[in-house]
DNA sequence: GGCTTTTATATCGTATCACGATGTAAAATC
DNA sequence: GATTTTACATCGTGATACGATATAAAAGCC
């Protein structure tokens, strides 16, 4: 028995206009994000790098890899962003206790600071755009069919 | 009166849990889409492209500064990604019947099928991620302060 | 315990691509 | 009909994610 409502083999123009809907929606956030970010002298890159070590679940720091998964980048990618992020002092390194393989990418007080600064903003638009998602999808135009 | 909730000042550690979480959930589709557009030879741009064609309401073209907008980009960025596409057989640019400033983009037929190709998956990751955005967050630690 | 394999981080050269600055032409304004 | 605005286009530049490769520590193995 299939776990998943059978897959659509032709989408119709709505479903397209529902697709386009989200990934404007995404956009739209990123970009607001971006535009936040950048205003406290950011770059987009370094937000999501502090708030993935901030949200990470049940502590503030990660390591590399931990953060290549979360932010999605290959973890050669993370290693720069790191380095970059340290010359702004916005993150710092500190050896694991147990493990003298891996790196523990934390915080700085200053990038904690910044990442604060930028929370509420970001809570704001986040709910702001989930209740869209929620909400069926606007309607377009009255044609079902995909032409 | 103000027509939003009062916003907060300080988010607790939970709160940026939620956030990074979302963020995540983001970068997890535009990955997966990645991948999957990939796959079939474009390039992430090139599918948002012909997504934002097709999924236009109303209609399945669209001129440069409409899309500038959908994709949140410059529009000079977009003349170029219409550029590459074109090149690529994707999408062909067409006069406005009235305004000769304006430049109607629309897809190719090959653009259309490749587009159709990829419509089932994304709609289907398209739900699943909708779904988790309508869930409660998922647990993270007991510890509900910032520290 | 040495030897090999795997895992974790780091370095470097390259390609992509979004952008600002600038240009051109058509429409709108007065 | 001269000026301003709007729409698209070109070009040079910078940021950055990546693959390939390197290094070093841990794990696995007989």
């Amino acid at each position: 028995m299939e776990r998943e409502h059978e897959r659509q083999d032709r989408l119709t123009k709505r479903d397209f206009e529902e697709l386009a809907q989200f990934r404007f929606a995404i956009r739209r956030y990123l970009r607001f994000s971006e535009d936040a970010v950048r205003r406290v002298g950011l770059t987009p890159q370094h937000y999501q790098l502090l708030l993935a070590l901030k949200g990470f679940p049940g502590r503030e720091w990660a390591t590399v890899l931990e953060l290549a998964d979360k932010l999605q980048l290959r973890h050669n990618s993370v290693v720069e962003l790191i380095n970059r992020a340290q010359k702004q002092e916005l993150v710092r390194r500190a050896p694991d206790s147990t493990d003298r393989r891996v790196v523990r990418v934390l915080m700085t007080r200053h990038g904690q600071r910044v990442l604060a600064e930028l929370g509420p903003v970001h809570h704001e638009e986040f709910r702001r755009i989930r209740a869209i998602f929620n909400q069926p999808i606007q309607a377009g135009a009255d044609r079902s069919d995909t032409g």
